[in-house]
DNA sequence: CTTTAGATCGTCT
DNA sequence: GACGATCTAAAGG
């Protein structure tokens, strides 16, 4: 069942920017509770460390809360926002270059159950369709930062699988949400979107 | 459909 | 002491 497992080591890679462009189509997936769930990633927002006004590490800033993004990639960094929202991050590029891709939104495809257990009843659609949602769907917390991608922890695990193929053209690339403290940096086109759409039809055909 | 306010708390100044 | 990599409900058009 969990084939096309991508290794945690994928997320070595240099270039934030092309990685979280590659991480729409991949699959999350998370056993936490008990529950599995999962859903294809439709959108990503990539912060590039040092040299970016929007990242919680720029300037090579090192606190207790930024330490995580200091480690190897494929870490998760999970940062509580407005005291309420949990946003997930996987920590990306080598040792002691604090990259980190957020994952904004996916579309479900497993655990639909759990998932809006998790929310609340709402609309099937708006399930996870926000960095907020994201998180509170798949059942991740802060508490979860320091997780190495695939690595079991007191029966908590998350992975990423290579999920569906994704048509480029497809592919929006904006400016980034809710940085605009970020000065020349707010208009950097690394937020990347495919609408949810069209992962629905590469669900439903695959199911067929 | 759009706009707006309120919730809520760890982190950093 | 201020402020977020947000979400929701409610009210208005």
């Amino acid at each position: 069942m969990s084939q096309n497992v991508v290794p945690h080591s994928y997320f070595l890679k240099e270039n934030v920017v092309a990685l979280a462009k590659e991480l729409l189509g991949k699959r999350v997936v998370t056993v936490i509770d008990g529950e599995r769930v999962s859903g294809i990633i439709n959108e990503t927002e990539a912060y590039a460390g040092v040299i970016d006004k929007a990242s919680h590490a720029y300037g090579n800033r090192r606190t207790k809360r930024t330490e995580i993004m200091y480690k190897q990639g494929g870490h998760i960094y999970v940062y509580l926002c407005y005291g309420i929202h949990s946003l997930l991050n996987i920590v990306t590029n080598r040792r002691d270059i604090p990259h980190a891709i957020l994952i904004r939104s996916i579309v479900p495809d497993f655990g639909l159950n759990t998932m809006c257990d998790r929310r609340g009843i709402l609309n099937l659609k708006n399930i996870a369709n926000g960095p907020g949602k994201v998180a509170q769907a798949l059942g991740i917390l802060p508490q979860h930062t320091g997780l190495l991608l695939g690595e079991k922890k007191e029966h908590e695990i998350i992975w990423i699988e290579e999920g569906i193929s994704v048509d480029d053209k497809l592919i929006e690339a904006t400016p980034r949400i809710g940085i605009d403290y970020a000065e020349e940096d707010k208009h950097r086109p690394w937020r990347f979107v495919i609408p949810a759409s069209e992962i629905h039809k590469k669900i439903e055909a695959h199911e067929n």
